[in-house]
This record gives structure tokens, sequence and C-alpha cells, in this order.
RNA sequence: GCUCUCAUGGUGAAAUGGAUAUCACAACGGUCUUCGGAACCGUCAUUGUAGGUUCGAGUCCUACUGAGAGCACCA
């Protein structure tokens, strides 16, 4: 439709001797001004020496002599814009259509036949799985989702650093926490954290967040236990210490397993997990040995200057020799290529603050293998920040995935306490529900502005939140089902017979709901799936109210039947961009 | 100090250079026990400041103010 009008109105200007005008075509922001709109006449006004009232008459009329299909009137309004109304036809079809279509509708083969590799959460073994990668899940999850409905192969990768400076403090703290812990040696350790470890020590993925914290407060005392740490570092970087290697396999096959768990419950599913262990010794030698002239020496650490490229300098290789972040960033890029020479695009997803770092690594990547550079793509979303301005919750540092998980499931399960469902049903329900608040609350607003996170305002139930729209979908599913249950549609497609509209007035809800493609697009397009949020809040909202306003189910009534249809379209678009944001709509609840 | 982001009701957000700046939360007032109340209806801001570009600016440009992030051996 929107294309058709294009052409019209491209087809007029060419008539009235405008050729190169830059046209929009839109939907008004009131829906009392039609359902396309163009600014045409605004445009080309200035070019034709007339006002743009008086442009737009002339416009409109040669409009008129068109008769342009599924176009009920056409209007001027307010500085000169011109208004299509299109007729009841056009949203009778639309709202068949998009049953009829099901999961698929509001898909499109935009990137069809591309192959993308996109990584994102990337948690640390060793460390907590704290909300930032939450954040970077929900981005990641959405993004993939919103490729993979253009038609593109997606393969979801997740990188942890199971090397490195942090994983030495980690298993320091479990060696030193641990003899501590046995020989009561109580002022080596902090109080508080000692407390924590005693509650948890039957948990060993807690036990080795806690060996971290510790390893790495007393690494910042910048005494001898520094000293230690950064030994243990270049021990592990060998890997030839047996006892030390099997600490290090222990705690990374508890971390890994712990955070599979999560992503469970996520509904994130990788295809690859890649390790910084994996992919140091090729960027090493990607380093020191393919890339003359591009890195340099400067107090014995091997760097590159990013200035010459108005960026900062950064270190691959540090002056004991042990390669940094950079260093296994490059092994990890090229190894990505090795293994799919035919992807079409590399996508990295990471908070914002890592943009400068990736800017300078993919620079230096740009001038070793321009090839992978040019179809590797870093995108940056917002850092989740707390009202309070500190990042702490009630039990310690950092606020954990699974605690916050767990306490927006407690807020669910309090809500869903009366109904009758079995314990099993609650508990998944929960889970859903939990899961759906966070993801929206993340993913309403534009990747790549920080998020200012209440826990009390930002987990809403009602309103604009995730459970609104899942129960919005849920009612209007419960709806068909009893509009099946009490004969007025007998089944699929007897709906497409007897679904006419009987009334003449379009709702609301007919004139938003096949905006759904457009919206999808948009997000595609975009990196964003703000647009989708805003879009199933605002639909969801004009349904409620059509409940509110009509009676649905009413065997009595010719009526009946078309309003079943728009219910059951609404529930199918709902549930399709809940999907496309990673958000899952239960049976019941 | 340098670089990069950002600034919209009490709060959190939305708005391709277009029409009367949209939505939710909170607050206050109502519907109501229905087809599923996690619902519906109503009341509540001239977009940080000052200039500029444009027929038209929350949106683009300049300066200022304020906030955040990054800037050599962490990831």
């Amino acid at each position: 439709m929107k294309n058709q009008l294009e052409k019209a109105v491209l087809e007029v200007l060419a008539d009235l001797g405008v050729t190169d005008a830059k046209i929009a075509i839109e939907h008004p922001e009131d829906l009392n001004f039609g359902d396309y709109s163009t600014n045409a006449s605004l445009v080309a006004s200035k070019k034709l020496g007339l006002n743009p009232r008086q442009t737009a008459e002339k416009i409109v009329e040669k409009l008129n002599a068109k008769n342009i299909l599924q176009v009920e009137k056409i209007e001027i309004a307010g500085p000169g814009f011109i208004n299509f109304y299109l007729q009841a036809d056009f949203f009778e079809i639309e709202v068949k259509n998009i049953p009829k279509l099901g999961k698929k509708y509001g898909s499109n083969d935009s990137r069809k036949g591309e192959k993308i590799l996109i990584e994102y959460t990337d948690p640390n073994p060793f460390k907590q799985f704290h909300i930032g990668h939450l954040m970077s899940n929900s981005v990641g999850e959405t993004m993939s989702r919103f490729i993979a409905f253009a038609g593109a192969e997606v393969k979801r990768a997740c990188y942890s650093g199971d090397v490195g400076l942090h994983v030495a403090k980690a298993i320091w703290g479990y060696q030193k926490l641990d003899q501590n812990y046995l020989a009561e040696k109580k002022d080596k350790v902090p109080v508080y954290d000692r407390e924590v470890a005693m509650l948890s020590h039957d948990n060993e993925g807690a036990f080795w967040g806690l060996a971290y914290t510790f390893g790495s407060s007393e690494y910042d005392k910048e005494g001898a236990e520094k000293a230690e740490i950064d030994q243990l570092n270049k021990v592990i970087f060998e890997g030839k210490d047996e006892e030390i290697m099997k600490l290090h396999k222990a705690g990374k096959a508890v971390s890994m397993k712990h955070f599979e768990e999560i992503f469970k419950k996520l509904g994130t599913k990788f295809d690859r997990y890649y390790f910084e262990s994996e992919v140091v010794k090729d960027g090493l030698t990607i380093v020191t040995e393919n890339s003359k002239g591009i890195f340099e020496k400067s107090d014995n650490a091997t760097i590159f200057r990013g200035e010459n490229y108005g960026l900062h300098t950064r270190v691959f290789v540090n002056s004991v020799g042990v390669p940094t972040y950079e260093t296994k960033e490059l092994g990890l890029n090229t190894l990505k290529f090795k293994e799919n020479p035919n992807i079409n695009q590399s996508i990295i997803i990471t908070a914002h603050e890592q943009s400068d770092y990736f800017k300078v690594v993919l620079k230096a990547l740009s001038l070793i293998e321009p090839e992978v550079a040019e179809k590797t793509k870093h995108i940056s979303h917002g850092m989740l920040r707390f009202a309070g301005g500190k990042m702490s919750s009630r039990r310690g540092d950092v606020i954990t995935g699974e605690s916050m998980i767990s306490d927006v499931e407690e807020i669910a399960t309090e809500k869903i306490k009366e109904r009758v469902m079995t314990e099993e049903e609650k508990k998944k329900l929960a889970e859903i529900v939990a899961v759906g608040a966070i993801r929206y609350s993340i993913l309403k607003q534009e990747a790549g502005k920080d998020i200012i996170f209440d826990f009390e305002k930002s987990l809403s139930f009602e309103g604009d939140s995730g459970p609104y729209l899942q129960y919005t979908c849920v009612r209007a599913k419960s709806i068909v089902e009893k509009a099946k249950q009490a004969g007025v549609i007998g089944g699929f497609w007897n709906m497409f017979k007897t679904a006419k509209k009987a009334e003449t007035e379009i709702s609301r809800v007919e004139k938003i709901i096949y905006r759904f493609p457009e919206v999808v697009v948009r997000c595609q397009t975009e990196y964003s799936s703000h647009f989708m949020a805003t879009y199933l809040i605002e639909l969801s909202s004009e349904f409620n109210s059509y409940y509110a306003n009509h009676k649905i189910v009413d065997k009595t009534e010719v009526t009946s039947p078309y309003r079943v249809a728009i219910a059951q379209a609404t529930a199918q678009v709902l549930e399709n961009g809940l999907n496309l944001m990673g958000i899952e709509v239960p049976e019941k609840m």
C-alpha cells in the first residue's frame, strides 16, 4: 500500500513538473488524520512557487483522477498535508491475512541467503553473571531473532574469558579462602565475606564467585598478594602446572554449567562457545609474527599506536610477555572467519563502555586482515545504572543476574498465589512472567541508551510492561477459544467465510494492526527493538479498549465473527512481536 | 586535560525535519465483579540555557551548563 501511494504521488508530481522531490509517505501520528499521509505538497510548493495548500489541491485533484485501489478518500489538512483514508476492505483483508500467515506474519526476506554470526552476553567463568550480562543477552537475543526474521541464517556465539588476570584472582582466592576457612585464619578474610562463604559453601558457583571477590580485593592492596597473583596469571597462561590446571578446569566447569542454566531460563541457545584460551595463541602469533610494522615496542610492551588514526593507544602484549584482551580479540575474530568462511557479517554486542576499545582493535584488525575487519561490526548497548547511583543490592556488591530473576519471580509468585494450577505450572508461569518483565524493561528503550534502573518502578507488571503484553495476548487467545466453543466461528477456514466485516466503523485496532511488518523492518534496519515495544503497547492498549467497549463473543450478532477475527489477529501479532523480543507467552496467567 | 555519548511532566520512556509533543508509573477521581481486573475511563509538562539554519526544530549547526563513559600493560 505504501509503495502504491508513493508511486502515485511521484507520478503526479512529475506531471506537475517536479521530478527530484524527496517525499515521505508516513502514518500520521493521530489516527484521525487518516491512515497514510504525505508531505509532498510542502516539499513541492517551493519549486512551483505556490503556497502549500494550493499545491496540495492540485496534487489531490490529480490523485483523485487516478482512483487508487482501496483508497476511500483523500483530504488536505494542516499546513498542506495530504491524508489518505483507506477503505474498510483493506482492513478486513489484512486482519484475515494475519492468522493465515501465523508465526510468519511480519517476516521478510531482506537478508535471505545471508549467514550472520552474532556474539553476545559474554559472561566470564569464575565471575558472577551480573545484570550487565542480562542486558547484553536481551539485546543480543532480540537482534538475533530480528535478523533471522529477515531470512538470514543466524549463528549465536558466546565468548568467555577463561584465562587472564581475573582467573588468577579467582584461583588464588579459592586456594587462600579455602585454607583460611579450614584453618580458621579469620583475620585474613573480611568478615562479611566469610559469612557469605559459610552460607554458600554447598554452592560451588557462589563459592567461586566469592573467591574472585576475595582475590580481587587482595590484589588491589598492591602488596605481596598482588605479586603472587601476577605470577599465578603467568602460570595459568602457560598451562603446565597440573594442580592449578585441575582447579582451573573444575572452576570453569562449575561456571559454565551455571551459565547454561541461566541461558535456558532466558531462552537463549548458543551454537558456539568461544574461550580466550583457544584464541590467545593465534592472537599472539598475529601480533608478534604476522603484522610487521603495525605494532611497536614501548616500555617493553607491544602496543598499537591508535593516535595515528585519531584513536588512542592500547597495549596488546604486556611488559612481561602476557597477551592482553586486545590480542585475544584479534585471535577470536580471525578464528570466527576461519570456522565460517561464508559468513556475510559478524556482529559483536557489548556495552558501550567498550566502544572506543573496539574502534582501536578493529582498526588494527583492518590493517592485518582487511576483509575480516570489513565484515565485523560492533554494536553497543547502554549500561544498567541505578536510581540510587550505586550498583548495590541488599546482599553484596553486584546484583547477579540470577538474583534479579529470582527476586522478580518471587513477586510474580505472590501474585498468582491464589490461582488454580499445579505448583509446577505456577513455577513455570512465574519464570515466564519474570523473564518477560525484565526483558521488556530493558528492550523498551532505544538500544544504546543507559537504563536507570529502579527495582520497584522498572519492573512494573502493569501498563507499559512485559506482563501487560503477555496478559493481553493470553486474554485475546482465551476469547478466541471461547468463541470456538460457543460456535461463533467453526474452525479456521470457516472464519474466512463467516468473518465479514458487518459494521461500517473501522476500529483503532484494525488501523494499527496491519503496521506490524513495517515495525519489524524498522527494528531490523535500525538495530533497536524499542520500536516494537512501543508498537505492541499501543496495540494492546487499543485492543483492551476495544474489548471494554465491544461485546466480542455473541452468537446472535452478525458482527461477532469479525470481532473474533480481530481478537485472533491481535493475539497473533502480540505473540510474534513478543517472540522477537525474546519474551514467551504463557498458556494461562 | 583530551575524545565520545546523552539532556523531554514528580519518575521512567516515545516521537523519519512536519499537524494540538505520545505512553506508562506515581498521585487524585471514576467504571466495575465481565467475554479473564495484570483491565477500562478522566485530571496532571510550551523538550537544560542562549543563538543560528529551515516554509516548519525535541530532532540539524555553534557556544554554554550539567550527567555518564573511555583514554598503556584489567576484561
